[in-house]
DNA sequence: GTGAAAGCGCTAACAG
DNA sequence: CTGTTAGCGCTTTCAC
């Protein structure tokens, strides 16, 4: 910058306003302002950033916590913010928990030492207490996916009670009743509010079973482990005429598992899943799911996250969206062509 | 950390000391060492990364540039060089080109800008200028995935050659000669060597096919278009008993497009695509594939980047790895029901 | 063993 | 309309 100053003798100072867009705001001559873009852009000069930051506080960049960017959710949702944010000059730095506590606590800490304006989090379970720093620091964040109870928040999620509760009517309607849900152990929020809608679809169309055809399995494990836990399941539960897995990666465990079992679906089960991806809709049979409106969900969350950097909403005032799914009924739930409707609902 | 030498009545310098671990090298008392820790533990004391980086000029920060995060194939990359990366105290940047040069363009400035350290770049095909100026910066870079022709770079890419002429072989030996090869338009080194591949083992068996057998796909087009030019060019090429994919999401396309077209596989038609997914496991009929080892050739990008970097390289000698692909072979290209699995894969 | 002080490149208040 | 200047928080040389 200094260079630039020198050589087309100005100052500093005009230099900076010229690559700030502060020229007319401080009334400096397009003559002067056009000279200086000139030479910046000929000389390919980029002001440094870091000198920026330490000046102002600012870095535009904001930090993104996502469960799996390998996970097609997490990666498309990545995609979206970060082509939303670029459009609105903001950088993103993002990171994957796996969902671990303590690995979103020091990623949430690494970025706050970059100093990112903003976070974007689909929050682990114990984090309750860097949220609540977040909170006091006035560092704007935005949850996204899940929800962490007592937490003052923004946020943007998925209408889970309500996709679970679809699922399951859907499911009912159908003609199935014993009904095998299988979801996270230690779930979050919308894995909580699934199992709620699950189990309320269940109680109003008084239909009950028991306690162990909710399998729950834990983060982390193999998917070697895990499809052996869903073989046993199934073994041990031989009389459930369907499944419904509660997020799309435990879905294709689920497929591999009831394949390698050698059941047919859905004529020995029938299948629904949370989440959709190209492998439901391609698979033969395709798979019933409830849908989430992915780059609905990033940008919402993102233009709110710039909208509470920007200030233009007030820091104390929270706000929050929720979306909702669709259910896209496939071939995984459709009885076969003699199936009696009535004799279903003896059960 | 003005604060905390105030508070311990040290000089700064101390205490900057101790926090950059040059305790013993300085020879600073363990005493004060232990006081100044425990107090920036308390405190919750973080160094201001903005500052530090305008000092050192060395931001800790590596930026990944990738064709597009919500590929299956990239997210993976994507996660283990982040997670290889904080393993070594790095952060990451990431962006999506959509294989565009002027995105790509802009991501290289913008992260130079954000002093990135160093970059893992998969190049899409007019940034050859750029990549020639980081050269000339000496702003260390790996190619992945891809390589741009004319570039001294360090480089980790698959066997892509060998990866499409053993996946050819394998098809031939199988009693497929009708081949179509089905690429993206305008590739990159990659595509290029799977077409190569593709070619020599036919050449080498001596079949000969009409051009119109290789089909080109703009990239960036919907997936319903791409879908349709898929189909009609099925339409057109009855003739064909097997189908190669040159990449996976193209894969996935074709197989949609296979299945509108009311076409069986293996016995209409066979298929083998590059690179493996879930899905390709799952379908039925599951997917012969040319199988990449993505984590070894993240993390051998991220280990050679960090390695320059360090110094640990010489600047002036790039170095490339070459990576071997499997081959993975399922029902996709099985001949008929007589034809055996477990034969074919025993080599 | 420890401290003083310069300066990284930029912004913006203030002074002309 | 433009220039002077302080200072953001840290590292590091040099001095004691």
């Amino acid at each position: 910058m200094k260079d630039i100053a020198a050589e087309l003798n100005l100052s500093i100072t005009t230099v900076s306003f010229v690559i700030n867009g502060k020229s007319e705001q401080k009334g400096i001559s397009e003559a002067t302002t056009k000279k200086v873009n000139d030479l910046i852009q000929k000389r390919g000069f980029n002001p440094n950033s870091a000198a920026r930051i330490l000046r102002t506080g600012k870095s535009q960049t904001i930090g993104l916590i996502v469960e799996d960017i390998s996970n097609y959710f997490f990666g498309y949702i990545a995609k979206t913010v970060e082509t939303e944010a670029h459009k609105n000059g903001y950088n993103v730095f993002f990171s994957s928990t796996e969902n671990d506590d303590n690995t979103a606590k020091v990623l949430i800490n690494k970025m706050k030492n970059s100093s990112v304006d903003g976070y974007i989090i689909t929050a682990t379970k114990g984090i309750k207490e860097e949220l609540e720093k977040l909170n006091r620091e006035k560092i704007p964040f935005v949850l996204l996916d899940r929800l962490i109870p007592g937490i003052e928040a923004n946020y943007v999620i998925l209408d889970n009670y309500l996709g679970a509760y679809e699922l399951t009517k859907h499911l009912l309607q159908n003609g199935y009743s014993k009904i095998g849900f299988i979801t996270i152990l230690g779930g979050m929020s919308q894995m909580c509010d699934r199992e709620r809608g699950f189990e309320e679809a269940l109680a109003k169309a008084n239909v009950r079973l028991p306690a162990k055809t909710v399998l729950k399995i834990p983060f982390g494990e193999t998917d070697e482990n895990n499809i052996k836990t869903i073989k046993k399941y199934l073994a041990n539960n031989p009389n459930l005429d369907a499944l419904f897995f509660a997020t799309n990666y435990l879905g294709v465990l689920g497929i591999e598992a009831i394949q390698q079992a050698k059941l047919s679906v859905p004529s020995d089960i029938a299948v629904v899943c949370f989440d959709d991806n190209d492998m439901f809709r391609l698979l033969s049979p395709s798979i019933t799911v409830a849908s989430q409106p992915i780059k609905e969900i990033a940008t919402r969350a993102i233009d709110l996250l710039i909208k509470i950097i920007n200030k233009e909403q007030k820091e104390d005032k929270k706000n929050g969206e929720i979306i909702n799914p669709s259910i896209i009924i496939r071939e995984s739930s459709a009885r076969n062509k003699t199936y009696k409707l009535e004799e279903a609902s003896k059960n």
